[in-house]
DNA sequence: TTGAAAGCGCTAACAG
DNA sequence: CTGTTAGCGCTTTCAA
């Protein structure tokens, strides 16, 4: 492979020239930088991004760190970075946690360490079950981090929807078509959007003058199977819920297979809604009504912020962004 | 950030005595090495993998190039390679053409590029729209590359299953289930893989001695839309078809939603079958009959190619593995 | 308008 | 058993 330095003995420049008209960064006489467009050309001479890097300290690419490639939410949003990301010429790479699959806790000691290593410019982090030390230890190397989640961390950038009013939100919806028996699936444990949600979803009963029952707020896992199980839960419940919010998309299709399964009718005997709205809500028969989470806004927010602060800019305040949500009125309820 | 200077200062050792006990590259006296590991510990060293890259001349990170990132097809397939990848201490970054969004080309070019320049170690190609020219490319600068698709490439490894026998396999099954009136909606145009299974569908029906009717041999886009408007095709028929088989699980479900929407019911009416077995095809309802496309498999043979190449093992002939496929039967026919 | 040369942080001869 | 040193291929002063 052709270097800098093939190239320029055969134009017969030296190698800053070189540099310079690969560059553009400073004036070369046209017929020179010909000359040396046309060594390029004729050596197939393709500049080592390595050797670059190594010198201007900086890799034009970040990595994002997700729990799971297999909701289809994370490759919606990855899409969505990646391309924000390239129209600033970044490279993203995508670290997957695997979290349903549960080596994430090894996984993402491995990806911590990559990251440091291979100094990537910036890292996006999709909140996974252990935010809070894996972002306080990414921090202690100095890249620039930003959150995707509303964990509290005063000291990082982050970008999030408000999953306390999304649910509550959800939630009056269900009281204003006249339903009062209403229960909750819940996200993964110990996850910020999970326990938001859930708290809104309480407060909207609470709002609503409606008690509270244990019964009816039931832990999911953010996957199909969480909801299935959580559902079989609540229909086992008598009275049963005639309307069910679902923490994400996932567990909603898995409810509505529950109710499927039981003999029961989505939305004539009950309705759920989901989360997220990805790809899924659509697609699937009922379609779902959904909280659209806003990842087209939050990942052009979050590499926004992400290119900011690779550049060094507002250095003082931590940005907080939250991005609208919306209920999306589909089938399922 | 610290460097391993600093560490040879601070435990009083040359570089190369740093670099060896970072690497476990020759022996150390124990006391030397563990004076130098405090250092590290102390100063928070981490090599830096740039300098490393340059010098040794291997990046450990490879390329994925996938079409979508939004068929659960490819996240499938990139959990796979990535959790292989892993286990060899392999990074790797998926690109994604965005073949629905139609920018794909121009992403393709500039990915191309990047790939060149950041000198990954190796590029893994799931086949795209324009597989022929840009593997031509990625060949001619010496990389490493192995394809995902039964791309005729008698210069690069690759790795797919036998979509002709399996699209041929689903049309006996059908022959077999007493079908006479079967049709297909083929995937999107040009692509190996679509007309493979188109080939095969016909041999099938040759085989059974049925007749090939045009109309019942429609085009598709791999996408769920392109299944529902091929599906609106066939539905206007007459006779209508009995059986569809859909060239993946996007297009079958779209196929379906147009039955269900048209007022048909799946199974009872029409019998659908798509391919790839994602998880969609076991969420859907009903379940998607479908034929499983050995993502497992293609995912840890790919990889373990691409490390072989990368160690310059076999340089000679060029590997083509086929991997099984299976036909999953559920519930849409 | 262009060149010479230092140096980014590391690995790996080579020498002792 | 350990150290010295020459680069890997580039960017960027500094000087001309």
């Amino acid at each position: 492979m052709a270097t800098i330095r093939d190239v320029a003995k055969l134009a017969s420049v030296s190698i800053a020239t070189v540099s310079h008209v690969v560059n553009g960064t400073r004036f070369v006489e046209p017929a020179t930088s010909d000359r040396v467009r046309t060594a390029i050309h004729e050596l197939g001479f393709e500049a080592d991004g390595i050797a670059r890097s190594l010198r201007v300290r900086k890799t034009s690419t970040m990595a994002l760190i997700i729990p799971d490639l297999t909701n289809p939410f994370f490759p919606e949003l990855a899409t969505v970075i990646q391309q924000e990301a390239v129209r600033s010429q970044y490279d993203v790479v995508i670290h997957s946690t695997d979290v349903p699959h549960g080596n994430s806790e090894e996984l993402l000691g491995h990806y911590l360490r990559t990251i440091r290593q291979k100094r990537y410019d910036a890292v996006i982090y999709a909140e996974t079950l252990s935010a809070t030390p894996a972002v306080q230890q990414l921090l202690a190397t100095g890249v620039p981090v930003v959150v995707i989640g509303g964990t509290a961390h005063p000291e990082v950038d982050s970008v999030y929807i408000d999953d306390y009013a999304a649910a509550r939100d959800v939630t009056a919806w269900f009281v204003a078509k006249g339903h009062r028996a209403i229960a909750h699936i819940s996200g993964a444990a110990q996850m910020s959007s999970s326990e938001e949600r859930r708290r809104g979803f309480l407060e909207g009963l609470a709002a609503a003058g409606l008690p509270a029952r244990p019964d009816f707020d039931v832990a999911g896992t953010f996957l199909r199977d969480g909801g299935y199980q959580a559902m079989l839960q609540l229909l086992a419940c008598s009275p049963r819920p005639t309307a069910v919010f679902a923490a994400n998309d996932l567990t909603a299709i898995g409810a509505i297979l529950a109710c499927l399964d039981s003999g029961l009718r989505v939305p004539d005997d009950i309705g759920i809604v989901g989360f997220d709205d990805t790809m899924l809500a659509s697609t699937y028969r009922p379609t779902l009504t959904t909280v659209y989470h806003g990842q087209r806004e939050i990942g052009a927010e979050v590499v926004r912020l992400a290119l900011a602060r690779i550049r060094g800019e507002f250095p003082e305040e931590r940005q907080k962004i939250i991005v609208p949500h919306r209920l999306v009125e589909r089938q399922s309820a």
